[in-house]
DNA sequence: GTCTATATTGCGATAGAC
DNA sequence: GTCTATCGCAATATAGAC
C-alpha cells in the first residue's frame, strides 16, 4: 500500500530539515525527496513553515507521554536521574533526528523555538531540576549543588554526545553500538560526582 | 577613525551569521548591517561563503595559540582538565559567538565543517582525551573510564551551557554572572565523578 | 574602493485544469 | 488530491562607471 502524500512529505522532510536547517532546504528539494508535487506542501501544510512545524510535532509529541511518566514517577532522586538518562537514550533510539532539531533550534532559532521549548523541553528541564533540588534536600547530593547548574551539565552530558558525531566518529570504532555504553558511563560519572560525601 | 569596509563586514556578520546560520542570512542583510554596499562582499571575500570563512577564521584562529599552550603544558591530568575548562571559559568571554558557530556547524554542517573540525576542534579533543588516558594510567581516574567517552561528556558539560541560553535564561536570575560559577561547579562535579576511589 | 545597474537563477505560493 | 504553469519577488554575483 502506498503512503499518502502528507506522510511521504513528513518522512522525507525529517532528515533533510534536520541536516540543513529550515533555511537551508527549498520546498522543491523537499518535494522531490518525497516524490511528490511541490504544490502539495502548501495544500497539506499551508507552506514550508507549516511542514517544518508538522515535522516537529511528529517528532516531539511522543516525548509528551514520557514526560508525563516522569511526573508520576515515585523514585529517589538518583533513580530519577538514571531514569532520565534512559529516556533520552530511548528517544534517540526511536528517532535519531530529534536531538538535531532541538540543537538546531537552540543555536539558530526559528519561529518554532518558543513552541518546542515551552511545550516539551521546559518540562524535561523542570523534572531534572526538581530531582536535584530534592536530592540535595534529602541528603543524596552534595549540599552546595546548584540545581539549575546541575541540570544544565547533566543535559549537556546527555545531549552533546548525540550531536558531536562529526567530531567523534573519527575516534570511535565502527560496528560497535556506543550509545548505551556512553550513557551508562556518563551517568555513572555524574552521579558519582554529585553525591554527598559520607563522613560516617 | 573609520574602520575599513572589510572589517565592518566581518564585525557585522558575526552576530548575524551566528544566530541565523549561513543559509539564513542574505548578503543584502549582511551589507546593510555593516553599512556597506553589498557588492563589497564579493570584492573582499569573493562571495557570501568567503565572508563566512573569513568570520570563522577571525573567531577560531586565536584558539590556535591556546591549543599550542595546551600541548606544551606540564601538569597532572586533573590539572589539565581544570585548565581546559578555564580556557573554554576565557574563549567564551572573549567571543561569545564562537560556541554558536561551532554548534551550528555540528548540527547543520556547511562546507566549512571539515575545515574547523580538522584545524581547531580535533586538537582540543585530542588534548582532553590524552589527559584522560594519562589520568587512568597514572591512577588519578577510575580505571574503567573510557577516555573518548569521558572527553565527550566533559566537552558536553562545558559547551552545552553556552548554547542552552534559550532554555536556561528562564531559570537563571539576571544581573548575575553565572558563567564562571557554572564552570567551576561543573568541573568539580566532573573531577569528583571520574576520580579513582581510594581504598587506603 | 565604492557605487549603480542589471543579469540570472532560484525561491515560496497560488490559480486553475484535471 | 494532484498536476502544470506562472506570478512576483528575493537571492547571489558581476560589469562597468566613478
Amino acid at each position: 500500500m502506498e503512503k499518502d502524500s502528507r506522510t511521504k512529505l513528513i518522512e522525507a522532510a525529517i532528515p533533510l530539515l534536520a541536516e540543513k536547517g529550515l533555511a537551508g532546504v527549498s520546498i522543491r528539494e523537499l518535494a522531490e525527496a518525497a516524490n511528490v508535487n511541490s504544490a502539495l506542501i502548501s495544500y497539506y501544510f499551508g507552506g514550508k513553515d507549516g511542514l517544518y512545524l508538522g515535522v516537529l510535532e511528529e517528532l516531539f509529541s511522543p516525548a509528551d507521554t514520557l514526560v508525563e511518566a516522569f511526573e508520576k514517577l515515585e523514585a529517589s532522586p538518583p533513580e530519577r536521574i538514571q531514569y532520565y538518562a534512559k529516556v533520552i537514550l530511548s528517544i534517540h533510539k526511536k528517532n535519531p533526528y530529534l536531538m538535531q532539531f532541538m540543537h538546531s533550534e537552540l543555536t539558530n532559532p526559528t519561529f518554532a523555538l518558543k513552541i518546542i521549548v515551552e511545550k516539551y523541553i521546559s518540562r524535561f528541564f523542570k523534572f531534572i531540576s526538581q530531582a536535584f533540588t530534592d536530592g540535595v534536600k534529602e541528603g543524596y547530593f552534595n549540599s552546595d549543588l546548584d540545581p539549575t547548574y546541575a541540570s544544565i551539565s547533566l543535559a549537556g552530558i546527555m545531549n552533546f554526545y548525540f550531536i558531536a558525531r562529526p567530531i567523534t566518529k573519527e575516534f570511535l570504532v565502527d560496528n560497535v553500538d556506543h550509545d548505551e555504553k556512553y550513557v551508562i558511563q556518563a551517568v555513572n560519572i555524574y552521579l558519582n560526582g554529585v553525591r554527598r560525601i559520607n563522613y560516617e
